[in-house]
DNA sequence: TTGTATGCGTTATCAC
DNA sequence: GTGATAACGCATACAA
């Protein structure tokens, strides 16, 4: 493969003058110019990024560790991340950890390795110490979708126990009163948080207390089992509205109400969270509490360009605000 | 930050040594390896990539520059490629072009520049010459799920002409005659093939000719219109079974049903295209044409190591097969 | 404006 | 078993 050597040789010129016409091209007179382009195309040259690299030791890329690819909710992260990389003219490279920490770790390695601008990472868990100490070794990381009590780490998140307010209080508005929260498990914070912003809301309204209708993940799969055991209630105590931990259980949840042959929202009015593409596309559309995932991705990638070069940085724990989206799944 | 010189020094041994410690650890004795690294933690040393790559002239990654990342069809196809990758200690970079042709492009000249192991593209047309160029350029390509006339590269694509027949047949069995056909524009050759394929099923059976309903894109949005065309048909002549052009299609086609009152399959039977997810998770889980995603992935990335490394790799067409899988949309 | 020499961090080859 | 040294491809400071 040619290098700036052969291009030299090939165009009659020497070395620093391909150089010049590849870093400032100001500086080299049109009809050389002309000759080395000439060279270059005739040859297939392609700088090497590792040696130019080497050189400089910085590289324009920017990587985004993510936690699940599968899910929907992740890529639209990404892809506000990489709008605020593009117009920084950076690449971004996205990995995917699968929620296995050996592959989180993996990527990590290889990414520091390769002397990234800087990491986003949803981490399986934002307490590990590895994240710091990424950080620690000099390549900037930000958390993204995730809390962290570590104070050396930029993390961006939205308001989970808001989120929680916010569904509850809709369904108590449409005049529900015996409501069910279903996810799990609780060893997850966001779940919890969102429990914590539910009970919030009820209490606040004087409303019952809620009734757990716990999962052993957030699939849809997990939606349908809960779904089974809500409608299996006896008819006078079961709950008129569900608020889902995010909208794969209630995808699952509407579901297995559509094949009971019940309706939704009449005989059960069901909440979201995320607002994933496919709330607003399922058959009947699901109220859903979205987070600004453009925001959130936009924001933890110009927290990671600026530590990366802006010498005064301070790490900030950013927090946004969801927001309800009231569709036919509870409006009817 | 710490380089192989720094640990020498602290360790108070030579460059050479560090460096067998870290390549070939049986030639160094046991107390001379402790010795180092110890060093190599205290001082928080990481191998630079770009200077190892640019020694040794290749990397240990590969990367999938998609064309969709929120199409969870892509994801899927991406993790086959994953498995391939990682148990040849390789990495995967993702890459989203997002259907804009300067992304894609800018992609394949960073990679390129990057110098990975090879490059697995979905790309906007399959016949771009800068494609080939990549490839004839040294980096090893794949096309994945296209085809391409073009004989100097790899693809790994599915066979969408038989997947369309597949639909028709099953739906013939089920005893529809007045069969349309969603999706579209015919200017995606994905599009045109399932509609030759459904033609020709239909042909093969004696039934009659499809109803075309043509759309702008293969989108739910686009489906829901489509749905509103098709219910605003006479009922006489009304198909009674849709065949879409993929799932997002299908999920926004069956949303119009569901709004209108009707029933799937009762009043209309569908049937979608890739199985995603979300088909199988939908309130009337959806009748779909599978594509062995994995498959597909992982296919394309045995090819592009094949290619990387096989001095006498001869280039490849392959064409995998669907699978119908029959769900609640067709069976009621 | 163009050419020459040096170094980036690592690995590999060869003496020791 | 260990240490010195050249080379990978490029960018840059400096000399011409």
């Amino acid at each position: 493969m040619a290098g700036v050597k052969d291009v030299a040789a090939y165009a009659g010129v020497s070395l620093g003058t391909v150089s010049n016409v590849l870093n400032r091209p100001e500086r080299v007179s049109p009809a050389t110019r002309r000759k080395v382009e000439q060279a270059m195309a005739e040859l297939g040259f392609v700088r090497n990024e590792a040696a130019r690299h080497l050189r400089s030791g910085r590289s324009r890329t920017l990587a985004y560790v993510m936690l699940d690819a599968a899910n929907p909710f992740f890529t639209d992260v990404a892809a506000g991340i990489e709008e605020t990389a593009e117009s920084g003219h950076f690449s971004l490279y996205m990995c995917n950890s699968g929620q296995r920490a050996d592959r989180e770790a993996g990527y990590l390695a290889h990414l520091v390795e390769q002397r990234v601008q800087g990491i986003l990472v949803t981490p399986i868990d934002p307490e590990a110490p590895h994240l710091a100490s990424v950080a620690r070794r000099g390549t900037p990381v930000v958390i993204v979708d995730r809390t962290t009590r570590d104070e050396s780490l930029c993390s961006v998140a939205v308001d989970d126990v808001l989120g929680g307010s916010l569904a509850v209080e809709h369904l108590l508005d449409r005049g529900h009163q015996r409501i069910a929260f279903v996810g799990g498990p609780e060893s997850i914070g966001q779940v919890r948080d969102r429990l914590v912003g539910a009970r919030q809301g009820l209490a606040a309204a004087g409303a019952p207390d809620i009734t757990v209708i716990e999962t052993l993940a957030t699939t849809v799969r997990e939606g349908r089992q809960a779904g089974e055991r809500l409608l299996g209630l006896a008819r006078a105590k079961r709950p008129t509205a569900a608020f889902c931990a995010n909208d794969l259980l209630a995808l699952g949840l509407l579901q297995q109400v559509v094949a009971s042959g019940l309706r939704v929202p009449d005989d059960l009015a069901i909440v979201g969270y995320d607002d994933i593409y496919f709330a607003g596309a399922a058959a009947v559309p699901l109220t859903s509490v979205r987070q600004p995932r453009h925001e959130l991705g936009r924001r933890a990638a110009e927290l990671v360009l600026d530590e990366a070069d802006n010498a005064d940085h301070v790490h900030q724990q950013v927090v946004l605000l969801p927001e309800l989206v009231a569709r036919t799944s509870t409006l009817g």
